[in-house]
DNA sequence: ATAGAATGTGTTCACGAGCACATTTATAGA
DNA sequence: TCTATAAATGTGCTCGTGAACACATTCTAT
């Protein structure tokens, strides 16, 4: 029933030779004459071979790590966060197999990141982890990425230009798309009505995440119902709420495309008729979305996230296991009707 | 920075007793002295042991086996179907680790499961994982089951009354309000409308299924929108679509409690103002749902199912680690926009 | 021809836990 | 107090692999 198991020992006696020689030729080592390599080679074939990674792991006994770079967070900075969450708790559950996760948190600027990256590389990691949310701004940084000849994972953001090996993350137009279609359901069609795309909060390493929900936003209405008028408008995180009431009164729906949502909540909660969609599971937002505030919440699931970077990696450096090279997270939908089962 | 990693002889040290009374302490297999197993045990919560899992799958070396007790199934039976396919990759994951698993399909019948579930006890498993799709007819066979004296895990369906290690489903109840959210949403509020329940290929081995969803559907309405008018209709798969015309055109909106909603497809397709709700992401569904007879599925992700149960059940085989006993997934809320993400 | 390098091959130990068995200690009965 | 017996404790081997090492053989250059 169960494929037989072989040992190195098993190989050594079918090919008639000593089990180091087998040893030698498997992770090819060199040091094999010709015809002992193809000797041990025919049988390997013939049996398809798999080595006990149990036992390989148990031998290895030294430590791999992996560096993981990403951007120095609070706890308001809720997607990052939960993703660094969500890489502890992988990691916690890999280090039972030898894996170490380093973490080198860099400042939210180009030239930080290029220093932390250069920094965790020093440390010798045997992969490494890391979100380069500037993208655009650091194309000149990719040759250096990528003399670090090890295993490299992206989160949240990839680097086409690099040769990676996994990436995880979301289609931000898509969930523009998404969002775009969840507010045709919520708002009355007719007569043609007037939206709000809004980026709250903005800070220059979300800029290309926002624009391309913008997108994908706009691309739906366009294509859909092309006599919606649709507006866009910026906010740092200090000056919300001023003077909202003079531009908003008039529109039926807003787009929120950050985890901001919660700082328009003053103002909404007295226009109950203006529908709201907003990002991720933060507790205002949660409180606002069981009030009726918010309508939907789109969740990034970034605990996931952490955990599926961090595994695919280990998988890798462990057992040389290869998974989808990309993860495209599905984007959640959430009402106040589904929320408790993604608390 | 590391933990540091102690062995059964670093904790022998400390408590300064012998490797294999620590062993004994350890995995509490008796014949040791209260003084001696207190010293082992102030070390061990100390320094917060854990057992290196890996040399521990090495020596055990033996295989596992769990038995996969589920209905019989074909391509169209998409929810056994994408069920058994997250169990066998689950079941290849684990296999490295000397997990293995063994199939046993069931005929829909309940005399059927029951023998097959003797037949899988008969091949002394060490852990069973079971969909006892019948529940209420099975009560009978409680005690038998307890039995077992093994490990068991329920996919889809619990039965509460046996001592079950854990259960991976979905809250039915929940899902029939959620769908009356979204109900709420698609459909104007004012007139009042009138609102279908419909469960099409009606089984009885989905009754309470079911009958929980239109529960929690109803719930919803009446508690927020109680003047509106619901009604119930249950279609054998053969009988679909026969005066349907005479009964449904005055429905706002149709919830479809199960993947069948593509039988309906002939005459909502002609009657675009009639909202849809139906379940699951089968190919007929999909493609009405690309079409916009359908407006969302809801997807109950069979596939992740199927893998955090043999998860559950390999990491308690392996390693006792005890996770949730209930794990109630979310169910995922599927238009066209997020439909590729789901694929 | 022969030292010395280069290459091929076999042996041994260690990784950490589990288990069987040997040895020591405690306990009871006489 | 001594023995018989049970209970407690300690020791050695095993799982399959990888690495270090020892040794044997072949090749190269003087």
């Amino acid at each position: 029933m169960h494929p037989k198991k072989y040992t190195l020992q098993d190989i050594a006696e079918l090919a008639q030779v000593s089990r180091g020689t087998v040893d030698r030729v498997v992770n090819n080592r060199g040091k094999v004459s010709a015809k002992a390599k193809e000797k041990v080679e025919k049988v390997l074939k013939e049996i398809d071979y798999k080595p006990n990674l149990i036992a390989r792991s148990l031998k290895r006994h030294k430590n791999l790590a992996i560096a993981v770079v990403i951007p120095q967070h609070n706890q308001h900075d809720v997607y990052w966060d939960q993703c660094a969450q969500g890489i502890q708790e992988a990691g916690k559950k890999w280090s039972q197999f030898g894996i170490e996760l380093n973490y080198f948190y860099y400042q939210k600027s180009k030239e930080s990141f290029v220093k932390t990256l250069m920094e965790a590389w020093q440390t010798g990691p045997n992969a490494i982890l890391m979100a380069p949310i500037y993208y655009e701004e650091l194309k000149w940084v990719f040759p250096q990425i990528e003399q670090l000849d090890i295993p490299i994972g992206f989160i949240n953001t990839p680097i086409e230009e690099v040769d990676y090996l996994t990436f995880v993350g979301q289609d931000y137009k898509k969930s523009g798309r998404l969002a775009a279609q969840l507010m045709e359901n919520l708002i009355k069609s007719y007569p043609p009505q007037k939206i709000l795309i809004a980026h709250i909060g903005v800070d220059t390493d979300h800029a290309i995440h926002l624009h391309d929900k913008e997108k994908g936003f706009r691309e739906y209405f366009a294509e859909r119902i092309p006599d919606f008028e649709i507006e866009t408008i910026s906010f740092r995180t200090d000056n919300v709420s001023k003077n909202l009431d003079s531009f908003m009164s008039d529109f039926a729906g807003v787009y929120v495309t950050t985890s901001k949502t919660h700082l328009l909540s003053e103002y909404l909660s007295s226009h109950p008729k203006i529908k709201v969609i907003g990002y991720d599971l933060v507790p205002r937002n949660i409180e606002l979305l069981r009030k009726g505030t918010i309508n939907m919440l789109l969740n990034q699931n970034p605990k996931m996230q952490g955990h599926a970077c961090i595994d695919h990696l280990s998988n890798h450096l462990l057992y040389n296991i290869a998974v989808d090279k990309k993860k495209l997270f599905p984007i959640d939908i959430v009402l106040t009707e589904n929320l408790p089962s993604y608390l």
